[in-house]
Order: C-alpha cells, then structure tokens, then sequence
RNA sequence: GUGGCUGUAGCUCAGUUGGUUAGAGCGCCGGGUUGUGAUCCCGGAGGCCGUGGGUUCAAAUCCCAUCAGCCACCCCA
C-alpha cells in the first residue's frame, strides 16, 4: 500500500482534478492569446547552473529547495524550480535575433524540495508569462494586466488583493541595503537566525519575515520608498499611473519582497487569504539583468508565474462539457448497429458514449451518473421500424427518430 | 530543515478498561421475468487496522522507529 502511494508532494491528477485544472490553463491560454503572446515551452530540466546562477547563490530555493543529480555523465542536473531561468536561456540560445518584444507564455510542473502543505507541493504547475525587450513601465502594466484578465475570467478577482512594491534600481538598492544593514546592527540580537545571515546576503527580505524579533526591528526601519533616485521614483509612478488608467485596484506594499535575486523595480503580486498560509496565486516582476547576466545581451524583462494547483483550488466547479450522448443497444442482436451507429454520430462531431453492460435500468442510470444529456436507445423494435429512440435526460422526452436523421435531431445537443 | 495534529474498506467514520471470525453509511458490482434513469428491496466484492519492530498468554487499541497527509514556521506559485 505505501509503495503504491506517489512519491511525497505529488499526486495523481485524475479526470475530475483534470478538469479544474485544463479550465485554469484553458483559460489563461486564451487570454495570452489576445495579448499576442505565443507559447513556449522549454525542458523540465536544465544544467544545474541555470538556476543556480540567477536565481541568487543565496536564495532559499537555490541553497535548499532544488532537485538537483548528477547524470550518466556526470552532468549537474536540476528539475526546474520556475520557469524564468529556462525561458531566458532558451532566448539567447533560440530566440537573440527575434524581432523585440518577445511576447511568450508557458505552462508546465515545476519542482521544489520543500515540505507539503495545503497549496503547496513538491511537484506543482505553472502558468507564466514573460515580457522580453520592453523597458517602459508600460510593459509591466501590460504583464499586470493580462494577469487580472486571467484571475478576472476564471473569477477569482473578488478575492484576491494585488501587492505592489518597487524594488528601484540596481543604484538605488545598492545605496538603501547600506543604510538598511547599518540601521539594523542595532537590532542584531533581536533578529531571528535566518535573519541575521540575511544581514549578510539579503538584508531585504528581513522585511518579509513573521518572526516577531524581525518584524519589531523593521518597524521603524528606513524604507526602501523614501531612498529611491529619481528615476526610480519616476518608474514606479508610471507603472502606478498606468494601472490606474487600466482600472486595475493595487495596495503598496513596501514590505513585498520578491525572494530571487533578479528582480529590480516592480515586483507585485496577487494574494489571497482562502490558502492557508499560501498567500501569491499570480506574481512576478521585472528583471531587466537576468538575460544579460546569463551570457546574453542586454535585454530588459518582466513578467509572472501563477500556481495553477492554486488556482483550481479557487476556482467554481467549471461546466462539464461536453455533455455526452449515450447509445445504449438493448438485446445482443442489436450490438453491431449501435456500435456503427455511434461510430458515424462521433465522426459527425458528438460525443457518444457507450453503454457496454447491464439491462437497460442500469445503462440509463449509468448515463445518468456520466452526465449524459441524452439517450439513444437501439432495440429490435426499433431497428425493424429503421429508427431509433432518443430519450432526453433532462425532460424524460422521448422521440421516434429515423434513422438517416438522428445526426440532424441530435444537433440540439451539440 | 523545525514544531504540533493525524493515519481502520474507494470515501466519511465507529471500534468500549488491550480479548477470539474488525463494523456502519455512502460509493462500486450483481439481482428484483436482457425494454426505461435519482427512490425501494435483496445479494456481493473490497481491510494483514499506513509500514517495521517491541511489550503481552493476547495489540487496530500500549511503546519506539519509519513513511505519508494536514497545520504552522521557513519560503513561495
């Protein structure tokens, strides 16, 4: 029994989980679509150093949350942990002498080492997209928007509240993270474990922390708002602005701090309080170093990944479509028509089930169960007369129909 | 990685102070004269009580370990 159970953090996506799932991704599909963006998809795994190397040496998901093997060869390997790193590799390998932007999306698991709990997994899905050559904030409005697009059709926006901070650039982070450290030396003692090595590494992110000793030495921090240049200030303004004008509502949050070190200006997301302490259903930034950082050239980029599980888990019961059709013989001599019957109704483009066993009480009720809208019952009476008889699910209607124009009748249904 | 809770049939759970062949509801399968769907009646399959050790004459029940789930921390989608 414990050997059939799947590996820890990961489950079997069955047919009902499917459904959810495919809406979530059907939906965001689309919608990427309108925004002109085209799909993309690139290895579940990369060389280890595709993560390692942007995504901050000193990240939590790099230091301990990667599935990481050495293969055949001796290869480091890793599952990717998010979709970025691949997407900007693949750029410069694929993609250098497209025409900018490059609009893409994609959609496939990823992989962290981490402990299970609700709305989280060590295997889950992403949905992302990625802006590539655009450095007007008016690209992160973009990716912003079609974001809310998505939450807005899978009607989730009711309950959710989009986060937003700005990072600044790299001179003005610089300069703040000098103030911030020195600032906090006072507090050292107070800081939680994490939290003083991060006084090394990643002083921001102490501002992320629950820990009571950190969040009362950042209360009355210096914030990074009030140590923004210029044109710093003047990006965020923009992006502010043009939410504004798209009707998008946001909250500031100076203490929403992405965790991978390649983000700089915007960085938002969308948070609920429907997953347990999983907050982010949608989020991301801009990451104007990545690609160069990688060995590309100099290409700004923004844009975000959403948890797909996250959403499913969200989202309402979505339709069951279609609605099958259900054939049902009565009688052994009747098997054959039926079978060929259902064979022409399913190439017409319904879809048709079969009814394999039982009388014809239990292949109704079967129907039933499916979800069928309809039933087309194929006796000898009915063959000897050359129709069939077509039993509406919902009404309990029954009609006589010949047999030359059951496709013409069952088009109500489609 | 840390801490707390949990683990009996596909699902939700019962199982007395440790005592012999472990139960219910739902679901599933079959039947109620191979022709009519949610109901009703009858029958059936399905559990080495998460796994491995230990204590005991005897363990689903007590102890230890381990695995898995849930919750929180950490962090994130």
């Amino acid at each position: 029994m414990s050997d059939l159970q799947p590996p820890r953090g990961t489950r079997d996506i069955l047919p009902e989980d499917h459904r959810r799932h495919r809406h979530v991704t059907d939906t965001a599909f689309a919608i990427a679509g309108l925004y002109g963006y085209g799909e993309i998809s690139t290895p579940i795994f990369e060389a280890t150093d595709v993560f390692s190397r942007t995504l901050g040496e000193t990240s939590d998901v790099v230091t301990k949350e990667m599935y990481t093997f050495d293969d055949r060869k001796g290869r480091s390997i890793t599952l990717r942990p998010e979709g970025t790193a691949g997407v900007a590799r693949a750029f410069i390998s694929g993609l250098r002498s497209a025409p900018l932007p490059v609009k893409l999306y994609y959609q496939g698991p990823m992989f962290r080492y981490e402990r299970p709990q609700k709305g989280r997994q060590r295997q889950f899905h992403q949905f992302g997209i990625e802006l590539l050559g655009v450095d007007d904030p008016l690209g992160d409005v973009e990716s912003i928007t079609l974001g809310a697009h998505i939450l807005g059709d899978l009607g989730v926006m009711d309950r959710v509240t989009l986060q937003l901070n700005t990072l600044g650039d790299t001179e003005s982070r610089e300069a703040y993270r000098a103030t911030l450290v020195e600032y906090l030396q006072d507090f050292r003692e107070q800081l939680s474990e994490d939290s003083q090595a991060r006084l090394e590494n990643n002083p921001l992110r102490i501002f992320d922390s629950k820990h009571k000793g950190d969040q009362a030495a950042v209360a009355d921090a210096p914030l990074l708002s009030d140590a923004l240049n210029e044109s710093s200030q003047d990006f965020f303004g923009r992006v502010r602005d043009g939410l504004k004008t798209a009707g998008i509502s946001f909250e500031i949050n100076p203490r929403l701090v992405r965790g991978l070190d390649y983000y700089c200006h915007t960085a938002f997301e969308f948070a609920t309080d429907q997953l347990g302490a999983q907050g982010a259903v949608l989020a991301g930034g801009r990451y104007d170093g990545l690609i160069k950082q990688m060995g590309g050239p100099e290409t700004p980029g923004t844009g975000w990944a959403a948890g797909v599980e996250r959403l499913s888990m969200m989202i309402a019961e979505p339709p069951l479509s279609p609605r099958p059709i259900t054939v049902i013989p009565v009688g052994d001599e009747t098997k054959d028509q039926a079978l060929s019957i259902a064979q022409q109704l399913r190439h017409a483009g319904l879809a048709i089930d079969l009814g394999f066993s039982g009388n014809l009480k239990k292949r109704l009720n079967r129907a039933n169960k499916a979800g069928a809208i309809a039933a087309i019952i194929i006796g000898e009476d009915e063959l000897a007369k050359g129709v069939a008889t077509v039993r509406d699910l919902e009404t309990s209607e029954e009609a006589e129909v010949g047999l030359s124009s059951l496709q013409e009748h069952l088009a109500r249904y489609r």
